[in-house]
RNA sequence: CGGGAUGUAGCGCAGCUUGGUAGCGCACUUCGUUCGGGACGAAGGGGCCGCAGGUUCGAAUCCUGUCAUCCCGACCA
């Protein structure tokens, strides 16, 4: 390709829209256009680059033997209504865009895509002998997100790699997602990108285990913990740690203690010289349910813990076996519209009794009672009296007619002890999630009613498996790991080009010559060049070169007239002079060591 | 949805306080000189000042409303 040719259109200032570097420069570097809020135009330079990821990630995934296909975008209500996601998907806060057609039929633009497939499966997969099967897709998703970020980290359309599996059994289903395990760690690092398996929450999507993988980055938006060999890692909405010891209580009679506005654990703390570690507190939440009940939980945690908010859903939802819409601290203005009389907050005690929700106009009036083992660990503690300004001192969970649940529900911290491996620290990380793989069991199978024949000849529901890779993200996560302040370096398997050829003067016939050689000679071998052709002076062309971040460079200058060209990486800026069959060759020998896909 | 900010040419910005009918840099067009790290000179083209009301002889500027975008929190590949 030449440049004269491409519609390149680079920019020397920074759209004030851009925060991160990766948005930037793909900005800047005439990679990406925004066509609305979390809306993006892939400009050719993109698309190749995603076609290269695409690629790869095609070939891998049909090494596994999967099964390559094309799901509709567009995809009919009732579906959704009969894993009975429609609701939860469009009302309120839910993530689908969704509309009616002209005969008032409701349809969804695609957000994933387990409706669609798992039906299918059930349709066309009728025997045991014909499992197990992976289907997977490289497809536009529609998620409706509240914020869309970063370019193309956080879009409202994307593209998205994802593969379904189908199998008789759990034990098979386990075998898939470790060869997917695999592959996926394959397609990273084919891609040149550092990315770190975590163990992860399975959220919304739900099921027994998962999975994701993290490009290390710091404009990433999760917050990962690892021990210090690597051997653990884990999204910290799953994390788990040894807390540090807490401070024991001194020896004493068991007291109640006036604590006038001592209303946080630091205000008490202060004023009754005590260590956070030594207090019980007590969170008052509310819980809405996906059955429309409202559900008043407390949690208690050791004073000094943070409470991990996605633990605390997946508690409550495996306890009441209800899908949890949402979890908000309950608040003054809440117990008095429920007709309730004040609750003492500041002071509550875990024995907080369920009389305080006796009459509650839309409240279940009994509490789910948690504690982390942190808290539940505690011999002796301070808590609250459960009336105003006032705690106890000494307290023990014997004397407190209360049995909570104990469950952990802590976030994990950088610098505590890794449970799996006691003597190793865990480090805090930030990552970009590029990919998440879920063993989902049976869920959806069951909720449509996708089944198979088994070899006794009984109907079972499928084992299933999900599995994405944000393709458009993941490029701009190759950016966000690969860049210097000139622009980006590309990792040369996902490069748009891999060399591109800067004819200094175009003026000079000898130049121009030479360079128009050495590019018919590269394309006819099929390297990915580029020939910067355009009258601009060597400078601009430099920099174009460096913004758009093309692994290699063949500088046609000056030496030209004695036959000779300079050969530059872009990552290192290493740069040679050579005679033109010797730089050919080393060029040749650079671009060879990948296992860089075709594409054309 | 809550908190913060911004809307003026393709991009980056000034002008607004103190109303008088829009300007700078980059980019774009033409000509000349330059030609290995975003050249210089000259001459050009391009703006519903987010939108709608209002105040005023007169509004980018003041007032009201509205929309959009971005940043911080809840969602996720």
């Amino acid at each position: 390709m030449r440049v004269s040719r491409l519609m390149l259109v680079t920019l020397r200032d920074v759209p004030a829209d851009a925060e991160i570097a990766s948005h930037q420069l793909l900005l800047r570097g005439g990679y990406i256009r925004r066509v609305g809020s979390g809306i993006y135009a892939y400009l050719p330079l993109m698309w190749k680059v995603l076609r290269k990821i695409s690629a790869i990630v095609q070939e891998e995934m049909d090494a596994t033997g999967a099964l390559e296909t094309l799901l509709p975008q567009l995809q009919p209500s009732e579906l959704w209504e009969r894993s009975g996601r429609w609701q939860g998907y469009t009302a309120g806060e839910g993530i689908m865009f969704h509309l009616e057609d002209r005969q008032g039929r409701e349809v969804g633009l695609g957000p994933t895509h387990e409706e669609v497939v798992t039906s299918l499966a059930g349709e066309l997969l009728r025997s045991y002998r014909q499992l197990p099967v992976t289907l997977y897709q490289i497809q536009n998703k529609f998620r409706d997100e509240i914020r869309p970020r970063f370019g193309l980290m956080r879009g409202r359309e994307f593209i998205m790699k994802d593969a379904y599996s189908f199998h008789a059994d759990e034990d098979d289903l386990r075998r898939c997602y470790g060869e997917m395990d695999r592959a996926y760690r394959r397609i990273f690092e084919r891609c040149g990108l550092q990315a770190v398996a975590v163990e992860a929450d399975s959220g919304a999507i739900g099921g027994a285990a998962s999975q994701e993988f993290m490009v290390t980055a710091e404009a990433g938006e999760d917050l990962i913990l690892t021990s210090e060999d690597g051997s653990y890692a884990a999204n910290l909405e799953k994390a788990v740690s040894i807390a540090n010891p807490a401070t024991p209580l001194p020896e004493g009679e068991v007291k109640v203690i006036d604590t006038p506005g001592q209303d946080s654990i630091d205000a008490l703390c202060n004023s009754q010289d005590l260590e956070p570690s030594q207090v019980v507190k007590v969170l008052a939440l509310l819980a809405r349910m996906e059955s429309g009940a409202q559900q008043p939980v407390l949690v208690c945690l050791r004073g000094d813990q943070e409470l991990n908010d996605v633990k605390l859903v997946n508690a409550i939802s495996a306890l009441q076996n209800d899908g949890v819409l949402d979890v908000t601290p309950v608040s003054v203005e809440q117990v008095a519209n429920q007709g309730l009389s004040p609750w003492p907050f500041g002071a509550l005690g875990p024995d907080l009794d369920d009389a305080s929700l006796e009459g509650a106009k839309s409240w279940t009036t009994s509490f789910l009672r948690f504690a982390d083992p942190t808290a539940k660990e505690l011999d002796r503690f301070v808590c609250g009296a459960n009336s105003p300004n006032q705690h106890r001192w000494g307290s023990r969970w014997s004397d407190l007619s209360c049995d909570p649940q104990v469950v952990d529900l802590r976030n994990a911290q950088a610098g505590e002890r890794c449970q799996k491996d006691p003597t190793q620290t865990l480090m805090a990380r930030r990552g970009i999630e590029v990919g998440h793989i879920f063993q989902l069991g049976r869920k959806y199978s069951q909720a449509m009613e996708a089944s198979f024949t088994t070899a006794e000849g009984g109907q079972e529901a499928f084992w299933m498996g999900c599995y994405g890779i944000g393709v458009s993200r993941l490029a701009q996560a190759a950016v966000e790991q690969h860049h210097d302040q000139a622009g980006i370096c590309w990792p040369l398997a996902i490069a748009p080009f891999a060399v591109v050829i800067v004819v200094a003067n175009m003026q000079d016939e000898t130049q121009l010559q030479l360079g128009e050689q050495l590019y018919d000679t590269l394309r006819a071998e099929g390297v990915d060049v580029l020939l910067d052709d355009r009258s601009e002076r060597a400078g601009v062309k430099f920099k174009d070169a460096d913004l758009i971040g093309i692994p290699w460079r063949l500088v046609v200058g000056r030496d030209a007239a004695n036959g000779q060209v300079e050969l530059v990486e872009r990552a290192t800026r290493e740069a040679q002079v050579l005679p033109t069959d010797e730089a050919l060759a080393s060029l040749r020998e650079a671009i060879s060591t990948t296992t860089s896909p075709t594409v054309v």
